[in-house]
DNA sequence: AACTTACCACTACACATGAAGTGGTGTCAA
DNA sequence: TTGACACCACTTCATGTGTAGTGGTAAGTT
């Protein structure tokens, strides 16, 4: 059980790309090191077994997700209307996309999840406080919508991710933007 | 490349459960012959290799998702109200919750499709069709909401699903169909 | 300056698992 | 008898884990 913080940091995210890439029965130390670009037998060194790995690229996911707190902050001072709302759901449905792997890799780990009491704790606890943080977020900017609202967002919008990144041409690029549009003018109620 | 048509069902059959159980790399044509009970080396002379065991559990998912004649007739008798929207959505939740393994059998091939074209090809036509045909049918029955609406319901009800058989505690029964309640209530226009 | 200690990168190996594919045998029915 | 299929055995191959061991390096010690 190695300490370098950097080179940990490194495999765990070599997990993430491994996880997307070939999914959670190919995570596996020799892929992870492959992945990684180390010595064969490096992850192994680092991690007791599959599960730590797993649940710490669980946790790793969501530390990436995380919007910095300049995001934040420009969230703040936008208007208090719908087309703020808009522009934000825009903003976090780019942002998710882009990080592809993290996507898939939490898909994967969700799944894997099925199997793996140990790991459904770890994620449940981190997708309800993300969740939380949402609503909290949401409610104390002052924008349009209440909790429910919230919710319904990240329902719809996760799965308008999901399908966008795992069958792109059910909905096209531009038909995906449509509807981030079209989900927040029916989801948050009028003024 | 042997014939017998029910037999070769089961084997399909027995290949969704694999794949919920043990995700897409754990289907091998081992494990499905032993989930079918039937000798080994039985699937691998049903099925050339593991695509088309991959692509026909994919079409197999939706045939047995298909609702039976009764449930559309059923429905189409139904007064056309928001009430009756819920009632259906939740019917429908119902009826994929209960095929559990038939939707994270479609999670884990999503996921595999991301890494091969053909049964993206296939599950793209197949879930472009599905939801035509839900559009088709809302907008036929005369039921409030249009295109965009079912579009909406299909979203977060599919998100909701996938939370409630991954990680069912982040919402627990309870929430979940009061969630469906909502996400009716508030992506249904009023009349 | 030489020595020691601890940590770490890297290598190698022993052991285990699990799967594919093929070829062959038995059985039943046309 | 011939053909189609169920069933089984065996060979071959690929992949992974866990761990022990080797050598290098840097920091602190005498």
């Amino acid at each position: 059980m190695r300490q370098n913080p950097e080179r940990r940091t490194a495999l765990i995210d070599a997990a993430i790309e491994v996880l997307a890439d070939q999914g959670a029965r190919g995570l596996t130390f020799r892929a992870v090191d492959t992945q990684a670009g180390v010595p064969i037998g490096t992850a192994s060194n680092y991690f007791a077994n599959r599960d730590a790995l797993l649940t710490q690229a669980g946790q790793r996911v969501f530390q990436r997700l995380d919007p910095g707190a300049e995001v934040v902050g420009e969230a703040l001072a936008l208007p208090r209307t719908r087309a703020s709302v808009e522009r934000l759901m825009h903003e976090m449905v780019g942002r998710i996309t882009a990080f592809r792997s993290g996507f898939l890799a939490m898909l994967e780990l969700r799944l894997e999840a099925t199997r793996r009491p140990e790991l459904a704790k770890v994620l449940t606890d981190q997708i309800r406080a993300n969740l939380q943080e949402n609503i909290d977020f949401h409610l104390q900017s002052g924008m349009p919508g209440d909790a429910e609202t919230v919710v319904m967002l990240y329902l719809a919008l996760n799965w308008l991710i999901v399908e966008r990144l795992t069958l792109p041409e059910v909905f096209g690029d531009e038909r995906t933007k449509e509807l981030v549009t079209a989900a927040v003018n029916q989801i948050v109620p009028p003024r």
